[in-house]
DNA sequence: TATTGTTATACTCTATAACTATA
DNA sequence: TATAGTTATAGAGTATAACAATA
């Protein structure tokens, strides 16, 4: 781990002013984040596949480019995640008779129980990363936190470090 | 971007429900981290660098090995990082005539005045992320974010996602 | 000629382990 | 024999661009 400057120095002096709060936000955000990926390596998938299935899952049927799109990646690499993803059984690439260049994307069986565990899992994550909050000062949290992502056009649901 | 299942489903039954604060805490971090990379860059500099000229500057004359333990890295990757800095000019190698195995490692001048630097784009990067609160919330998000940190048994300081 | 998906290629990042020089 | 640092190598991840099939 590296200690950015806004992190504040190493001396006792420097120590005593508050630490930045922007470098607890990505401190605590990347601990989330690596905390999850943990949990959810036990399903044998990746954040990045987590947010395939749930995609695939809201809307079944579509096709990779627009789930590209809807990523920020460049199709290719969805190409190599589906695969992933097809090869645990999860999802299934049916062919369109309507125009038999695109797949159709579904979810398997398995899919649909992996998406069950995944909410298991995620109630679960919540719970961790809060457990020193109680149930009030977690909705403060969440407001405080709304309020940012907002100000700063972050697409909700969308999150710019799982790829 | 990809969205992980605690995000919410997309359909309007499940945006009704709150996003779940642990992926608010992973998103806003991750775009928080985003946009420091990006402001430092303007330096020639990387998060990871970042790290090492404060590690540096607190404790001048340290050797490699002590570095790469602190990061939790690979000596050989502070290898490649203390190549950039002192190509850069930022950082200088000092032979160690009681032990010449070991490096002592040193600020340049140019590595003091990009440290200046630092400090100037941590307080604009604070001012920008925080924009949408005021004195009291950034308080209040700074507290909540500290009791999470100290509940998870982050060590303060050090960034488990800049390495 | 345009579009969907795939493959080939190359580039970056990083860890492992062998190696050099010093002790 | 042990330690600090370096280099060589290999593997993962990912983007670019050429390609095949279909429209």
């Amino acid at each position: 781990m590296s200690t950015p400057p806004w992190a504040g120095a190493d001396g006792p002096a420097a120590r005593s002013r508050p630490r930045g709060t922007a470098f607890l936000l990505s401190q605590v955000g990347a601990h989330a984040a690596a905390r999850f990926a943990e949990r959810i390596s036990e399903l044998g998938v990746i954040p990045a596949d987590v947010g395939l299935l749930r995609m695939i899952a809201a809307r079944p049927g579509r096709s990779q480019q627009s789930l590209a799109e809807e990523m920020g990646v460049v199709p290719s690499r969805v190409v190599a995640l589906i695969d992933n993803l097809e090869r645990k059984g999860l999802v299934e690439r049916r062919r369109n008779p309507q125009d038999r260049r695109n797949y159709a994307l579904h979810l398997a069986e398995e899919g649909t129980r992996v998406m069950t565990e995944m909410r298991r899992l995620g109630s679960a994550h919540e719970d961790d990363i809060c457990a020193a909050l109680d149930h009030t000062q977690r909705a403060q949290l969440a407001e405080l936190l709304e309020a940012i992502a907002a100000q700063q056009k972050l697409i909700p649901g969308v999150h710019p470090g799982y790829r």
